[in-house]
DNA sequence: ACGCTAAGTTACCGTCGCTAAGTTAGCGCC
DNA sequence: GGCGCTAACTTAGCGACGGTAACTTAGCGT
């Protein structure tokens, strides 16, 4: 089932970086189709390439190495996808749906790259760099723009962008772990549960204090009981 | 490292089942103290034991077997833990934030148990049926009760679990994975993630309809706006 | 005392990540 | 246009892994 590759010109003299990509490439493409990470050997990659696996670490210094690659790639990836999907929107909160929703898809449609990405121990600061460089700081601007709306409270978005990711990549890594359990449409659960975690930080900011649940239950009677659409 | 035990007495003769729970004592134990579940090799808890690797494949199938009945071992101890956390509270949300937090501090306490539990690509269907029979129970019971004093919209309480419990396992995992991320004070963010999201689920359900950003935006418009404590 | 079999062993297979040391091919240079 | 230099590979192999086959040993029933 390894698809060998026979021929491979040795490369041209300046250009051994070519090889990189190549191996990065189908790297990529090789843990797209795996089950997990270590299911993608060394030898396997070299071999989709048509080199052989020592010439991997040419341009690797290791299995972790080549995997933060892979890793950085997709990322740059997702962040376009987040981008595209939310610049048809001003309005704060549509953008941190946009955002989220882009973010969760993706995830679950790319389920081994974002595992090695944000479920596997990590391996290098690198993936994290590149996971707060771009993707990262794009959600916390909007969550910034989302306090001068006043939708949330004025002070510092970081805790808050967190506290979005954080139900962001719960329901990601939910549903690519245990995609057997009753969601029901996928669409709509994550909708839900990014929409919980936003009017909910809102709500709390509008508690105000330490929201204990004595005082959540207590503002909760005060709201109109359930009204139809 | 690998402390090899030396000495081990053939056992009795009915009781091979001995061994099965040295077994799974030991690569419990061997994995708390370790990075991942394949850094813990066979051959290594064998050594724990006093025994050569194969005796191991007298008891488990394979590897993943063995990982398996330590996590239904582990996850038993986890719902003792929800148990005893919830038990001196009778308000629903008072028992939904208690059975929350204890999952969450379990998992953040117990990292590489609640990976292979949670995060790793499902081995055996066996390690959900302990999830699902025991702590997930006990947790959607919770959230029907908060249906039934008003909290939640009445209705299927499985949707509302699962999201809650995707929070929950957001905000754990992400602990997990990445713990040098600035999270400051560990309880209190815990506690924020989780309350914003049953104080998020009952605030869109007395919005009710589709929660839109444009509905959300406006009706949080509505309430007053913050006040401190 | 002796056979039966549970409980464990030794020896081994193929694969893994990774390394050391050798080989080959392109380019600059005289 | 031959030649050395070195980038770009290869072959060979190490130790550890998960797992298996086949052998040995020890306790129990008779």
């Amino acid at each position: 089932m390894t698809t060998t590759v026979p021929k491979r010109r040795r490369a041209q003299r300046g250009s051994g970086e070519d090889l990189r990509a190549e191996i990065v490439a189908a790297a990529k493409s090789l843990l797209a189709k795996s089950a997990s990470a270590d299911a993608v050997s060394i030898r396997a990659v070299a071999n989709a390439v048509g080199v052989t696996a020592p010439s991997i670490y040419l341009h690797f210094a290791d299995k972790d190495d080549l995997l933060s690659a892979v890793v950085a790639d997709v990322f740059t990836e997702l962040d376009a996808a987040m981008l595209s999907a939310a610049d048809e929107f001003t309005e704060p909160m549509e953008r941190m749906r946009a955002f989220g929703m882009a973010y969760v898809k993706f995830a679950i449609s790319h389920p081994e790259h974002y595992r090695i990405a944000a479920m596997d121990p990590c391996p290098r600061p690198n993936v994290d760099e590149v996971l707060a460089t771009s993707a990262f700081e794009h959600f916390n601007e909007t969550v910034k723009q989302c306090m001068d709306a006043g939708i949330f409270a004025e002070g510092d978005p970081l805790p808050i962008t967190l506290e979005l990711w954080a139900a962001a990549h719960g329901i990601a890594a939910l549903m690519i772990t245990k995609p057997y359990l009753p969601w029901g449409d996928v669409d709509e659960v994550i909708d839900r549960v990014l929409c919980a975690a936003a009017v909910g930080r809102a709500a709390a900011d509008k508690i105000g204090g330490d929201v204990t649940p004595a005082r959540a239950t207590a503002w909760l009677a005060t709201l109109a009981p359930t009204e139809p659409s």
